[in-house]
Formats: structure tokens, C-alpha cells, sequence
DNA sequence: AATGAATGAGATTTCATTCAT
DNA sequence: AATGAATGAAATCTCATTCAT
């Protein structure tokens, strides 16, 4: 009776143990320099095994990216959610949330950070490609909604909330991996407090005097 | 006399053929993703053709990025030497600067755009990855002094410069790429007012009330 | 537990198979002419498949030409370690067991025989290419010395111990050689008996009267 | 008048100077790895040149090795045909003239001691392969023949022409790729009188007595 | 006649994927 | 389920040869 779980249980951690690899790899050389040779190294299995649980090096990486995009979605979906928040606070949440998501999964991370859609254009399906767009676009409209609520409320001075999405999402990508090079150089982690300055300096610009 | 020079001004437009097929390729795929196939049959012209002009993929790659990279760094270092303008002035101008080199040759601004070292590493020579990265450093660095001068002055409040030169570096990128992609979309072309507005945004942040 | 070891015993099968051909297919067209499609053609597997066992062409190449020229060397060296022996003896043995490689092994032999510096210099490593010469130089300094020991016990006539054991060396090459053109040609096999008449004939030659 | 003139010294010139360069390359890195960049770069013109002159590289090659051999073997011929010529003499004779031809031209010698065979086999047609075989055969028969001579003669013991006319040959190659390989390391040039040493070694294994 | 330029054919090597055990 | 082994297809790069001038 406990065997099958057992199985299960290992079932799941061999994946789980795949993910990993896989993540940290394409992190560090993109899609097509990575092989399935690297991963399965970085794993401790055989190629072959890795073939028993994905389709193929496309459908891997597709099931890293989807997941960690869909679970920020969700995060991020669930604060916009709620309507008796102000805007600011919402958008403080909204980094929050993204910072705890770094945070708790790197990797995955990095692989949303790193998508870039025409890069997959030709690799991924349609179907997978649009699903891929509309959760990175929903991520950045639920950001804008915020933005734009501040701005009708005069909160915010009227400037395009599409553009001030933008600004703010690549802000943080751009800080973490600004931060990161500074760590692999020995230097302290002022990854968590630069973030905050940096929302806070826009913030303060948006905000209407 | 007038064959040498036709000869050598063909011979030229061969090459700037070959660059520019191998730029806008490297732009759309990736350097791994591109095939020598693929440059060549964009330019028209048969694999062995690019081996007369360049030694390798790598050699082709470098001799992209290296000299769009050099020109922009120039640039920027030429408008921060204007010793008495404003640092505020300096900023615009630098953003005006990198939008005209955008604009003039848009695949190698994205090729320098695209740069991340962790995925050259294991490709280009010591050598060439550090001159590279070099040159990517003095661009920030220029941002970073004009934005230091302006906290000395006490025109900006105290922020880190070199965090805001990033999140300035970021917004560039990150709005560029947001309205190429609305405009392959159909839609009108924002891209030099969103530009401004998102570096006036974040100049607003920054001024000293 | 007997199938760990069949599949033991079948890779090194796969080793030798591949081997093999490389070897026979190297002594007939010299190491440029041959490809890597002629070697896993008479090996009846794919290209591929060399890959997994040997890291180059170079390599493959290397990998059997050292053991060969090393067996060869290991047991000159052994024979001119018999200090009782005389002179003249050791001679004949050391061409005994060197006809005795050759018999085993023909391909090995040819690929030593057909050794030339200058042609591997821009070849192989420098370590590599030091090696081989090493052992190269190794065999004929056993035959010199045994040459040089007839001389001085007044054996010999003084002639230049170094140019001897050269023109024993090329006229064992030689006759193989001449020899095996012959037979090709459809006639009897004298290989060891004029191996053994011309080495009288130079015996005959350097004994002193 | 002078001007047909003048042009047909130059052409014969030119073929001269890429006769000259291709025989040198061909000796250094065997047929191959020459390429015919290689052979234009050391002769001073364009690879394009070559192909006015030549048909192909192989015919280049063969129009080295041919005549070189041709000549060799005419030489000997001549030195065969010396009838009232005691045997021993014709032997030193045409060692004399081999080793002149060596002297004159040692490309060419080289490209004829290195002439293999089987290495040609897929390379030239039926019709060339079979003139140099030959031309090759020719040259050792002549010294097959005085070797016999003697032998009927009485001045030499009772050993096989064929075979002793193999050793002879191969000797002469060794001592010279031998000296030449001391001279390149800065040695004092021996060739002359190894050769001859070489030659009496065997001729005193052949004498009667 | 001479050559700069171009290229087709082919060489080495890599890698995602499959298969037999 | 796991893997060692094998491979087809494709990528980078080279080179003998041709062609236009």
C-alpha cells in the first residue's frame, strides 16, 4: 500500500530534481545553448531518463516557464483583486509579491525574466506561445490597472500607466540583475533595499503635487 | 584607375550586406539560434562567401556588436565631458544620444541591448568579453556621473547613482521593446514621446522639492 | 551479474571494431585522406558513434599509433636489457620480436612505419608529437646501442653505430614493403626469409675479418 | 620579336615558381594537407594563376613527381648501360647519381622517396599510376641488374638480387632523412659521407670471399 | 595573363532523440 | 523506471575549382 506512494513520492522528486537542473542551466546559457547532456549531469541521470518525463527539451522548458509565469500571475492577479487597497500600496504589494517570488525560486525567476517572445517564435507552438504572452501581459496589466487607478483617483499625475508599467517592470529586472553582478563580486546584498529605493523614486515621481 | 576603387567599394557593400543580414539574424534569433545557413541566405549569398570576410561565427558576432557598442560609448562619453551643462541637461542628452544611435541603426542597438555577459562567456575570447564589457560599463558609468553631479549639486535628492543609472538604462530598453512590439501590432509609433515621458517621469522622481 | 559484464565486453567489442577499421582504413590513405565516414563505414556504425569513444579524429589517430610504437618500444627495451647476450644475438632477437609485431599486428606495424614527423607536426599536440618521437627515438637507440656494444667488444668494424641501426631500421621497412607488393601480386610470401637475408647480408657486412 | 619571346621566358618562369613552391609544400605537409592557398601564398600569386597552368592539384603534383622520376630513371638507365662497367662500380655510379639528383633538386627527391602507392591510388588514373609504378620499378631494377651481375660474376655471394637492390634504396632514404633531421638541429652535414659509409657497409656484406 | 571573389561539395563535430535491455 | 548506446540531422568550417573582369 505505501509502495505506490512511495513510487509516486520519488516520481515527483526525480522531476522535481529534473526542474531544478534544468532551471539553473537554461538560467545560465539560454535555451539553445544549453543540451540535455548538461541537465541530466547537473541532475545525476542519464539523457535517456529525462525523455521518460518530458517530450522533449522544448516541453521542459515550456514546463518551467509556464509555472513560474502562472504562479506570478496568480499573485499578482489576487492583489489587484483587492479593491479597498490604494493604488500605491497595491503597486508596493505587487513588487513585494514579485521580490517573494524571486526570492523563493531564482531560477524560475530568471527564466520569466530572461523571455523573450521572439526568441520562442520559432520553437514553441502557437498555442503555447500565445499562452506564454497573455500571462507576461496580464502580469504587466495588472500592474498598469493599479497605475491607472491612481491616476483617476489624482493620486498620480497623468502620465500613460502602459508606459509606467513598463518602466517599473524593467526597473526591478534591471536592479536584481545589477545586484546579482555586484554579489558574485564579493559585495553585500543590497539586492531587497535598492529595489525599494528604486520603486519608491518612481513612485515619488508619479505622485501629483 | 576607377576599377580598383569600384572593386573595393563593392567589395565593402559585400561586407556591409553580410553585416547586415548577420545583424538583424543575431537580433531576431540569438547568436546560438542563428545558423551561417541563415545569415547567407538572407544576404544571398553562399556560407563559404561569409568565411572570406570573417573568420568565424564568433569573429562575425563580435565585429557587430564591438563597434556599435564602441560608437554609442563614445557618444556618451563626448556629452559627459560638456563640462558646464546642467547635469539634468547632460541626462537628456545622453538619452537623446542613445535614441539617435537607435534610430539610425536599430539592429545594433538590439544586438547591444540583447548583451548579457553570462551567455558570451563561454563564447568569446578573455580578451573580447572584457573590452566588451568594459565598453558596457563606461556607458552606465557616464549616466552615473551626470546623475552624481546632479546629487552633489543638490539638484537631485540622495540617491544612488548607480542604481539610477540602471533603472534609466532599463526604461530605455523596456520601452523601446514595449512599443516595437504595439507597433508590429499595428500601432502607432510612440516610441521617442513614450521615451521622454518615462525619462521625465523618473527625472521628476528625482529632482529636490 | 553476467550482464554488466557482457555489456562490458560488448563496448570494448565496439572499441576494437572501430579500432580496427580506423587502423586499416589509416594505413591505406594516411591519416588526411581518411574521413571519419570511410572509418564508421568498414566499422558498419555511424559517424556518430566514433564521437562516443574517441573526442577526435586526432584522437582516434593518437590512440592507436601510441600503444603500438609503446608494445614495440617496451619490448626492445627488454631485449637490450639481456646483458649477456651478444651483440650480434640481441640484433637478430630485436628483429625477430620486431617482425613478430608486425605479424601480429599488421595495421599497428604500418601505422608506425608509415610515422613521419614533419607530416603530424601541425597535427597533433606538442606533447603528443614529443611522445611519439620519444619512442621512436627510443627503438632505434636500443639497436644502436647493441651495435655500438659489437663495436667496441671489436665485433664489428667501426662504422657509425647511429647510421647502422637507420639502415637496419629502413631495410626492414623496406623489405616489408617489397615484400607485400609481391605478394599483392599474387606471389609466395618471402617475407621472413629475406627479412632474415638482408639482416645477414648487413651482419655479414659489419662483422670484422 | 623579342616581345613572343620575352613572354614565353616569363611564362616558363611563372610555371617555374609554382613548380618550385608546390614541390616544397607537398614535401613539408604531403599531398592532402597542401592546400592550393598553401602553394600560391609561397609562390607569390593568386590560386587562380595556378589553374591557368595546371589542371588540377593533382596534376600539378603529378607533373612534379613524374619528370623527377623520369629523370632519376633515365639516369640510371644510362648508368646500366655502361657494359665493360664492373658491377660494384655501376652500383657506386648510380648511387653517385641518385645522390645528385638529390643535391640538384631535393624537392623533387623528396616527393619521390615519399611516393607511396596505395596513397595514390584513388587519387590519379589508372593510366599515371601505373607510368609512375613504373618508372619506380625501372629505378630499382637497374641496380637489381648490376647487383645480379655481379652475382653471375662471382664478385658477390649468392644473395637475391631483388632484395639487396630493396636495401640499397632504402638505405639511401634513411641516411638522408636521418642527416637531414641531425642538420635541422644545427649538426654538421654528414649526408655525403653516411651515404657512402652506408654503401660500403653493404657492398663488404656482398663481396665474396 | 592574372586575380579577387564566389561557391558546391564535403569534412569534422554536436546533439536531441530513440531503442534495447 | 532507468540507462548505456546509437544515430540522423544539422551546424560550423574548409577547399578545390570556376568565373568575371
Amino acid at each position: 500500500m505505501g509502495i505506490a506512494e512511495r513510487r509516486q513520492r520519488e516520481k515527483e522528486n526525480r522531476i522535481e530534481q529534473i526542474r531544478d537542473s534544468a532551471a539553473s542551466v537554461f538560467y545560465e546559457k539560454g535555451f539553445e545553448a544549453t543540451t540535455m547532456e548538461d541537465i541530466a549531469g547537473r541532475a545525476e541521470i542519464s539523457k535517456a531518463t529525462i525523455y521518460i518525463y518530458f517530450k522533449s527539451k522544448e516541453d521542459l522548458y515550456y514546463s518551467l516557464v509556464e509555472p513560474a509565469l502562472d504562479r506570478l500571475s496568480k499573485r499578482l492577479i489576487r492583489i489587484a483583486g483587492f479593491n479597498d487597497e490604494e493604488p500605491e500600496v497595491k503597486i508596493k504589494k505587487m513588487i513585494e509579491a514579485t521580490y517573494d517570488f524571486y526570492d523563493k525560486d531564482p531560477d524560475a525567476y530568471h527564466l520569466v525574466s530572461r523571455y523573450k517572445a521572439a526568441e520562442f517564435s520559432k520553437l514553441l507552438s502557437r498555442d503555447k506561445l500565445d499562452h506564454l504572452k497573455g500571462l507576461m501581459r496580464s502580469n504587466l496589466h495588472q500592474l498598469e490597472q493599479a497605475i491607472a487607478a491612481g491616476v483617476l483617483k489624482g493620486q498620480f499625475c497623468k502620465i500613460d500607466p502602459g508606459i509606467t508599467s513598463i518602466i517599473i517592470w524593467n526597473t526591478f529586472m534591471g536592479v536584481i540583475q545589477f545586484q546579482e553582478n555586484r554579489m558574485e563580486q564579493g559585495k553585500k546584498d543590497y539586492r531587497k533595499s535598492t529595489i525599494n529605493a528604486a520603486i519608491e523614486l518612481i513612485l515619488t515621481g508619479l505622485r501629483r503635487r
